[in-house]
DNA sequence: GTACGTGCAAAGGATTTGCAAGCGG
DNA sequence: CCGCTTGCAAATCCTTTGCACGTAC
């Protein structure tokens, strides 16, 4: 069913005019199949394997390309560069201030804030984005091991 | 009212054992009064008038210093700057993507996504972020001149 | 007086850009 | 074939850092 999605995404791309570059297909596989929400970096190291001229600039743009194309999504946290994910259906993050790992968490919309939003400022809202913080089991587990 | 904010403020940063330098004491009252949510260049270009020789590297420690106090949060968008603001009660953001604009709107704290949250990832939970996205009125009229 | 803060310049890291060469459709 | 993409390097932008000097307390 990920080949699925994967043949889709292609079929989406190509109805938008975007061309297929084996490096393309690549980023947009590797996405799919991950969990961690990569960096570009992270995306292009795990590449670079396969390809290993490509550079991180190609990545970029790739990334850039999916992303207004609706399939990718870019993540802006705190810290110093982007993450990216797939375009799922609503989630929302949870993400361990401990040692950086995002896990996904299922909750209805918020519509109801964003409707009050757009009540109380006219704005006409679009969407909204929402993360929780804290610690994860793991490194709840190492906290206790300093006694 | 302001004034009396900024005072308490400077006590708890002494008792922090911080110092209050005039550059600092500047940094914190252009916030405390400021609505604009500003970047770090923002407080630079509004306080040279006043400090011509402070260089950006102060703005950014102090900034720093007042976060690492609780008293400023640092606000990360897509966008390539932070952006800073003064730590008042619980309030959210909605953020205009046409001209960037950000306005506060009240809204009860999320305590319930937070808790389940927690029991489906077994984290433990400190705190959240949400942001509502869409186009404020002025854009909006904006984008009806276009007929 | 002493440690912390400032100012300057340089370094660092993420991302973008310009351009010649390559290849997808 | 044409024009979008690639790969490379250089450029850009934001932020941090090292260090000598200054100053808050």
């Amino acid at each position: 069913m990920s080949e699925n999605r994967l043949q889709k995404a292609i079929v989406a791309l190509k109805e938008s005019g975007v061309r297929i570059t084996p490096q393309r297909h690549a980023v947009l596989d590797y996405l799919m199949n991950s969990v961690i929400h990569p960096t570009a970096d992270d995306i292009y190291k795990a590449l670079e394997g396969k390809f290993p001229n490509m550079s991180v600039a190609t990545v970029y743009n790739n990334l850039r390309v999916l992303r207004e194309n609706g399939l990718v999504r870019e993540l802006t946290y705190g810290d110093s560069s982007s993450r990216f994910e797939i375009n799922l259906t609503d989630h929302y993050h949870i993400i361990c201030e401990s040692c950086g790992k995002i896990v996904d968490f299922h909750y209805p919309s918020l519509d109801e804030v964003e409707s009050l939003a757009a009540k109380v400022t006219g704005f006409e809202v679009s969407h909204h984005r929402m993360e929780v913080y804290g610690t994860c089991e793991e490194c709840k587990q190492q906290k206790g091991h300093k006694h």
